[in-house]
DNA sequence: CAAATATAGTTGCAGTAGCAACTAATTGCA
DNA sequence: TGCAATTAGTTGCTACTGCAACTATATTTG
């Protein structure tokens, strides 16, 4: 059998990165505005808040590693997060270097209001898809994403 | 049967517009760094010239739409393709506002070297995948797309 | 046909991203 | 112990993003 035959013009709207790219934009755009309108979050603010929530008392390296998103964009987004009073930091007296952030009763309060927002989306989202598809989906996104780590970039 | 309960923390890898943007960022991360390190090609440089490749003659507001990138990125990054000589364009005289844009030959030299390396890559993404499954997340994703863009933002 | 409206494309500006250099604190190891 | 290497976090610099204003041309409409 021969090899299956390449066009010599690709077409973006079928290129598996570009697909993936914009529906990522689609649907985080989207909750972005919500989150920008509703709490004045941009999407890393919000990702912050998320892993504090999660993990309170994590410092900004492992908040940085857990989002993926480079550390110094991570520290202005905490400025501002500090500056409004949602997050709070101490330095680890066992490690001086490092700082301990958690959400503050404020930064709590709107966690607790962006979450359910959050999940109304997703579920609106998902209601295209029935529960077997979901999983059907998230697996192969799991799987996509742990092959994609180990492709070596340079070809 | 009552409503599925909600977590009052939400777990950011279990989100779903979480999920996608990792994937497509780790996905998209990578194949960008091919581009610029051996074509000296922005992402959005690179799917102008995949546009151009496919639709010779488009302008700049088709590409736009195309691409999903606002009009004034596309008009700076095809502002440095022009530069390299890599498009050219020329005033439509039937409408005077609008330029025709096209791969000069430079161009296409470089879009056909683009092109397999794209598809290579994305050979290698999907070799993850059975072909059933490639076809079964491609129907998901754009269901989801059409789905997500007939969702109401404000909630 | 003149004025209002719409469209193609560019540019100004403010905010954000991301790399690299930097400070301060800690750890490894000779 | 003491110097080199590592780690946490911040900041400088440059580039990119994205909105809005702007120019020029085209279309609509009263």
């Amino acid at each position: 059998m021969t090899r299956k035959k390449r066009p010599s013009v690709l077409t973006l709207e079928r290129f598996l990165p570009y697909r993936l790219s914009i529906l990522s934009n689609l649907i985080s755009g989207m909750i972005a505005e919500t989150y920008k309108d509703k709490f004045a979050l941009s999407i890393t603010e919000w990702r912050i808040m998320a892993v504090l929530g999660e993990y309170p008392g994590a410092s900004a390296d492992e908040v940085s590693a857990k989002i993926q998103i480079e550390k110094s964009i991570v520290s202005r987004a905490l400025q501002k997060l500090l500056a409004r009073h949602l997050v709070d930091r101490q330095v680890d007296e066992a490690d001086r270097r490092r700082q301990n952030l958690k959400l503050t009763k404020t930064g709590l309060d709107i966690y607790h209001q962006v979450v359910p927002v959050s999940y109304d989306y997703e579920d609106q989202l998902q209601a295209c898809f029935s529960k077997q598809e979901i999983d059907v989906f998230n697996g192969l996104i799991d799987r996509l994403y742990k092959h994609a780590e180990t492709i070596e970039v340079d070809s």
